[in-house]
DNA sequence: GACGTGACTAAGCGCTTGCTTAGCATCTTT
DNA sequence: AAAGATGCTAAGCAAGCGCTTAGTCACGTC
């Protein structure tokens, strides 16, 4: 049983050394709980039971460990909405695996949510760029499942493109306030903001299941 | 024509002189941008056209500045809130009336919703436990009207926590991606995920509209 | 015209920050 | 066994932080 920050950034399992890791989940973990400012690179040595400087020998900088943990989430959750894409047999299946994953992966691993979609002003600009052009693929893949939906009757949305933000955004929202004291596991909130999106969306009814 | 901020804040018009609402504006700004931490005093007394030292003659802290930018949100959103609850004749017209108003309070103050749901952690602790009340004011007015009109036929919902979580998980997230560049106008904003927060509760297609 | 008051500034204090330097023990290579 | 590489620590530097101090200036009061 892996935690579940290590399972929100490496699905496939990770290729840094002990050391880095444990750094590098030592800052998801301050910078989730207190912010990235607000967090020193003391705290994070020390929560990794190293000296303050150690960390200059795994990483060049605070703001690498945080582009990292940026990019590794982003990259995770784009292969997760492209996963649910491939998977589902038509686009009322395909959204509903999508939105049950989106959810999973922001409950399960809130802490890395929260700095993911949080702390993006805080990147140096390239990895902010790189970040960005992430997120667009994201967004974008959403917004394929809706139109497909709607052009095959399935989805009835007003505009689109707000149906997709609202879709993205209510998963991502989940990682502010999911905490593991919270009473729903992420698979049954999964389930469930499935369903709401499915309805949001005016799939036929159906096809969503009480 | 006032700007958004101070119409987020002071709905009725506020109290303070115009000096400590100059310095005030300037932190929503600060803060909203940067995060509280990585806005500096000297920041906040700059973009107000004054020294460092000034601030302290209006406000005693950095944190008094978060403070009252946070409990001033609140208040002015829980106000929202039980307004929409009041106005509409039946459960589905409160509910539109609600997910209406606090998305485009959400979108048009967008700065101070971001601190006013961001910036929670770096609230001094007894400033947090008033804000916390607040919120749960907030939640329990969605959960009220959702579960009158659950009780009434008009809204199906399977777990109506999570279908309030998700009502206000919607508008609040508006404060971290809107922009005054984004296509859509607040209001228009606002009734479109006023018709999809009525889907998302099962609301009869009828009464909805499109 | 002396005095008090309220809003402000210039200067700076003590502390913390991100990061560097210099050195040390342990392992690997030859 | 000498030499180098590796992974770490103790100490500390320059810069920037929140906030304070001491003083200035405009204004109203007696």
């Amino acid at each position: 049983m892996t935690d579940p920050a290590t399972a929100a950034l490496w699905p496939g399992g990770g290729e840094r050394t002990e050391t880095a890791r444990r750094l590098l989940l030592a800052a998801v973990d301050s910078f989730a709980r207190r912010g990235y400012h607000a967090t020193t690179t003391r705290d994070i040595a020390t929560a990794a039971g190293m000296s303050p400087a150690a960390l200059y020998i795994h990483y060049p900088s605070k703001a690498a460990l945080l582009a990292e943990i940026s990019r590794t989430g982003h990259r995770a959750t784009l292969e997760l909405v492209e996963r649910a894409e491939a998977a589902g047999a038509d686009p009322v299946e395909r959204m509903r695996a999508l939105a049950e994953s989106f959810t999973v992966w922001h409950a399960r691993g809130h802490t890395v949510g929260r700095i993911v979609n949080n702390e993006l002003h805080a990147l140096p600009e390239e990895d902010f760029a790189a970040v960005a052009e992430l997120r667009i693929r994201i967004e974008e893949t959403v917004l394929r499942i809706i139109a497909d939906g709607a052009a095959a009757g399935l989805f009835r949305v007003p505009d689109q493109r707000t149906a997709a933000r609202a879709v993205t955004s209510l998963g991502i929202d989940v990682s502010r306030w999911y905490t593991e004291r919270s009473s729903e596991s992420p698979e049954e909130l999964g389930r469930r903001y499935g369903q709401l999106v499915l309805r949001m969306l005016g799939a036929p009814d159906g096809r969503i299941g009480d």
